[in-house]
RNA sequence: GGGCUCGUGGCUUAGCCAGGAUAUAGCGCCGGACUUCUAAUCCGGACGUCCCGGGUUCGAAUCCCGGCGAGUCCGCCA
């Protein structure tokens, strides 16, 4: 509905632009504080037409005609700002798009097939609280991506030939594996065993070259511990995943690319168009733009990480229409890199979301050297925690419910956590921060969703029409707007891939929800006010959850 | 050394790409509201050189240049 607002407004002023004979290629219009849409277009025409701000915003607000039925109620001038509100049609007709769609409410205009990768962890151990970080941006733009009315197919990247699974392979036949440990634990230790043994020896190192040159060339035995190295790790990973509602359709495995020829097509498309040449010995592509030229063949002839990457870009691009990227900022340059081949070799270019760093007090995660706090842990800790706050805020109910709410207040406060932060941004992990239900925003708006719940349970059930314009109080007003905003934010999280900002608005529109509930009491109203005020927490209900739902929170019936 | 990212009240953070009206929100701090649909709530208050210095502009947290500080990358690793 906001967006179909936004729609009248822009016609409404290009057409009094028309009348009034000024002309500006943007119409400058913005969300404001002081009225529900505004434009300060006014600006831009006084410099170019040597005239005062205030004059033009006064002719250009005369010249515009409301139509009949308009979602525009009025417009108002202000310290040169054009001042667009919304009208009661506008209102109304939010609630009642939210019946008539329920759950599908807040879709939007995206088409096509999106394919988007994150995780991708290399199969060298669990995933810690900086890998968590892709995971969960990721799964929720997939969400978001989903919601927005793509066709989403999420994949993780496995790394099951690179140099760290080769460690990993060797170290399973040097070292005790642990079978009490949840595998992908069990994994990291004997890697971190093996990464300390193997230290600077060149002997050692020589064993793992060795076996990447095999499992280069298709040797079966090679495979064969390989993959059990790989599966291991992935199936705890998975489980991992899953704990915090985090699915991928697809796993992609490196080596297929390198058995299917691939990998092979590609070095010699590069070479064969002189792209590539051989310099000491390895394929190279000059890259003049990046002051570092990139080795896509080893003199040895293996391939590299960033070639089977290619080849999965290659193969990839050509099933979607976008193909998004979730990486860490270490993979920044290498990326660009990427981009640059598939570039110059005319091939669709992923677009990639980049996010920071998590790391420790004590500096920098690392899987390799054990300095890294596991995933599972910091879950495990969280939902002990929020046993603990439900036990403490819900004395009257029995340990069945307190232990059944905790699990998704837990993952949805770590979920929450990490979204509402744009990704750009570096971040700490202490544990007093993570386990501070305070702090946390996930519980505040499942604690909305709960109270929407609360009150539809003590009705005899949602009227099937309800007349929205009783509903004037501010806070019913403003609670409006909010649910009105859904799919306008699900269009641009979706198209700037921006999940944080998905995050945000859920927290404002949980607060609205509760400023309404604290002022507007709705089974103690007048009869067809209190209908009305039913409907309204109808619709507060559905788009909460489906808010929580493209974060891929839980939202519980009670808390 | 070069590239990229970040720098906003005590802490965390939105806004920056597409410059505009009193700079967003949470935690913490001070004070108020439960005989009323769950107070994991709501209301009010204090707290800011938007890292620094220039520039562009009628107007800069936002754009440009130069610093400073933090993170990260610069492998025939991934």
């Amino acid at each position: 509905m906001f967006l179909k607002f936004k729609h009248e407004v822009k016609s409404a002023l290009k057409s009094a632009l028309d009348t009034t004979g000024y002309s500006i290629d943007d119409l400058y219009i913005e969300e404001s504080a002081h009225s529900d849409l505004a434009s300060s277009l006014s600006f831009r025409l006084a410099s170019k037409y040597k005239q005062n701000p205030m004059t033009i915003a006064i002719t250009i607000a005369d010249a515009i005609t409301i139509p009949e039925n308009s979602l525009i109620d009025r417009v108002e001038v202000a310290g040169a700002y054009i001042n667009f509100f919304v009208s009661k049609k506008f209102l109304n007709d939010t609630i009642y798009e939210i019946f008539e769609k329920q759950d599908s409410y807040g879709a939007g205009h995206g088409k096509g097939k999106a394919i988007i990768e994150h995780t991708s962890a290399n199969p060298n151990g669990p995933l810690h609280v900086g890998h968590i970080r892709n995971s969960i941006i990721g799964d929720t733009l997939a969400r978001i991506l989903k919601k927005v009315g793509y066709d989403v197919e999420v994949q993780y990247y496995a790394n099951d030939m690179g140099r760290q699974i080769a460690i990993v392979a060797w170290a399973l036949d040097r070292f005790e594996f642990d079978r009490r440990k949840k595998t992908d634990h069990a994994i990291a230790d004997v890697y971190i065993r093996a990464n300390q043994e193997l230290g600077d020896d060149p002997d050692l190192s020589q064993q793992i070259d060795e076996m990447m040159q095999k499992i280069e060339l298709g040797d079966e035995r090679m495979i064969e511990r390989f993959d059990r190295a790989t599966d291991l790790a992935i199936s705890g990973i998975t489980s991992t995943l899953e704990r915090m509602n985090i699915h991928h359709d697809r796993f992609v495995y490196e080596s297929r690319f390198v058995k299917d020829g691939e990998v092979a097509d590609v070095l010699q498309e590069l070479e064969g168009s002189g792209l590539a040449e051989t310099i000491d010995g390895a394929l190279t592509v000059r890259m003049p733009e990046f002051d570092k030229d990139l080795v896509i063949r080893r003199s040895n002839r293996t391939s590299l990480y960033v070639t089977r990457d290619l080849a999965y870009h290659r193969w990839k691009a050509e099933q979607c229409d976008r193909m998004i990227d979730v990486l860490g900022a270490d993979h920044k340059l290498i990326s660009s890199q990427l981009c640059y081949v598939l570039r110059v070799c005319g091939i669709k270019e992923p677009e990639i979301v980049i996010f920071e760093f998590v790391s420790l007090p004590e500096g920098s995660m690392s899987t390799r050297a054990g300095k890294f706090i596991p995933a599972d842990d910091l879950l495990d800790q969280v939902e002990k925690q929020a046993l603990v706050e439900v036990t403490k805020r819900r004395p009257d109910t029995g340990e069945d419910f307190r232990k059944r709410v905790s699990v998704p207040v837990g993952i949805g406060a770590v979920r929450y956590d990490i979204v509402k932060i744009s990704p750009e941004k570096a971040t700490t992990f202490d544990w007093e921060s993570a386990l501070d239900f305070d702090k946390l925003g996930a519980p505040f708006i499942q604690y909305s969703h709960a109270r929407a719940r609360s009150i539809l349970r003590k009705t005899s059930g949602v009227p099937d029409s309800i007349d929205p314009s009783v509903l004037t109080g501010d806070a019913e007003i403003s609670l409006v707007k909010q649910l009105a905003r859904f799919s306008h934010v699900a269009n641009t999280a979706a198209s700037d891939l921006k999940p944080h900002i998905m995050a945000i608005y859920a927290r404002e529109l949980a607060e609205a929800f509760n400023q309404f509930y604290r002022l507007s009491p709705v089974l103690s109203a007048p009869d067809n006010l209190r209908d009305a005020r039913i409907g309204l927490v109808e619709c507060a209900r559905i788009v909460l959850a489906g808010v929580l739902d493209v974060l891929g929170i839980d939202a519980p019936e009670s808390m």
